[in-house]
DNA sequence: GTCTATAGACTGATAGAC
DNA sequence: GTCTATCAGTCTATAGAC
């Protein structure tokens, strides 16, 4: 893949966490690159193109991520996919920053990108999962609690808590507070669920 | 207060929510009303002015509830806050979506907003306590995912956590999950010395 | 691969009539 | 309080030279 490819999108990703998808001018991702707008249409077809390839893992992920959790949908499966999830996030964690800042400009997005591909069954499948009958609301209002616990420990105002913290120290908390959330023990090898 | 402020107000919220700030022209706001852009600049100075005065109430409420865990920095105290915290959460739930979802937008315009009145001191508060050294890491992690529970329950893709729960059934839950997230028995005890 | 130049559209905001 | 008309600015994207 192209050099300057790659530096594009390093730049955008920084200018699209710090200033957000619609403040930043396709003028403002060229500039430091020392090349001017026209120039990234050789690379990227748009705008939007662009955070497209930027997100474009992240829904990858998901997408593995639901396949594993589809078959099975009690706690003790969750607990069992979770430390993978939380190290993932720790090793993209520009990019879990990216969809947080970026939650207005990303809707937008999807509601396109929804027509096709894989990202209508993504959307389905989580849709179905907060609205499946056969669990109780309980379950299902603390699947979208560990999510939170999951994005908010990077959405923090401030951000200190994104750059200043080890993700060695930071992993083990995060297993451990889903797993609080989730009410069942999540831990590195033991996986017994809690009977409340 | 005029009857046309209050549902230009109303408009503005359910667009910014539904489609983001930065996408959200004028036009789209007068046109629902029957009126046009020019004559919201008889009730509002500027587009940011009425985004401005939505969040506002969110802002005294963080600014109050900052005043009242400044005091003691421990779990105890935390736990005891919480509850009225969650009551104000569930009774402005849309309030909660506008700023999960501007996030970005709402990051510059309080870049400028902080310049004055008690911006400044909320976002230094904030900025404190997440770099406070006399606090452990993980209380500060802890805490930060407590946030992140409260805002999770909203923002979980598809919304149908939003609308569909009733508030009676979430808020005995959202009690007990930041309970287990900040480790603190948040029981019914601290519901009770809450003042209605 | 990158440039200059420009099209084409939309935006927030203002001026002034009524 | 609301209108029409307009300004000045910005933006994405394209055309075509090099």
């Amino acid at each position: 893949m192209s050099e300057t490819r790659e530096r594009i999108l390093e730049v955008a990703m920084d200018l699209f966490i710090s200033h957000g998808y619609d403040k930043v001018s396709l003028r403002e991702i060229a500039e430091p690159l020392g090349i001017t707008k026209a120039a990234l249409y050789y690379h990227f077809s748009s705008k939007e193109d662009i955070m497209k390839v930027l997100v474009q893992p992240v829904y990858d992920a998901m997408a593995q991520a639901a396949g594993a959790l589809d078959e099975v949908r009690d706690r003790g499966t969750w607990a069992r996919n979770i430390p993978p999830i939380i190290d993932w996030i720790l090793e993209h964690r520009r990019l879990v920053e990216l969809i947080q800042v970026n939650h207005a400009a990303l809707g937008s997005m999807v509601q396109d990108w929804i027509d096709s591909e894989l990202h209508r069954s993504l959307h389905t499948r989580f849709d179905e999962f907060m609205t499946d009958e056969s669990l109780s609301v309980e379950d299902r209002v603390r699947v979208a609690a560990a999510l939170g616990v999951l994005a908010g420990v990077f959405s923090f105002p401030g951000g200190s808590l994104r750059t200043d913290i080890d993700p060695q120290v930071l992993r083990p908390l995060m297993v451990q507070m889903v797993g609080d959330v989730l009410g069942v023990e999540v831990g590195s090898s033991a996986l017994v669920e809690r009977t409340a």
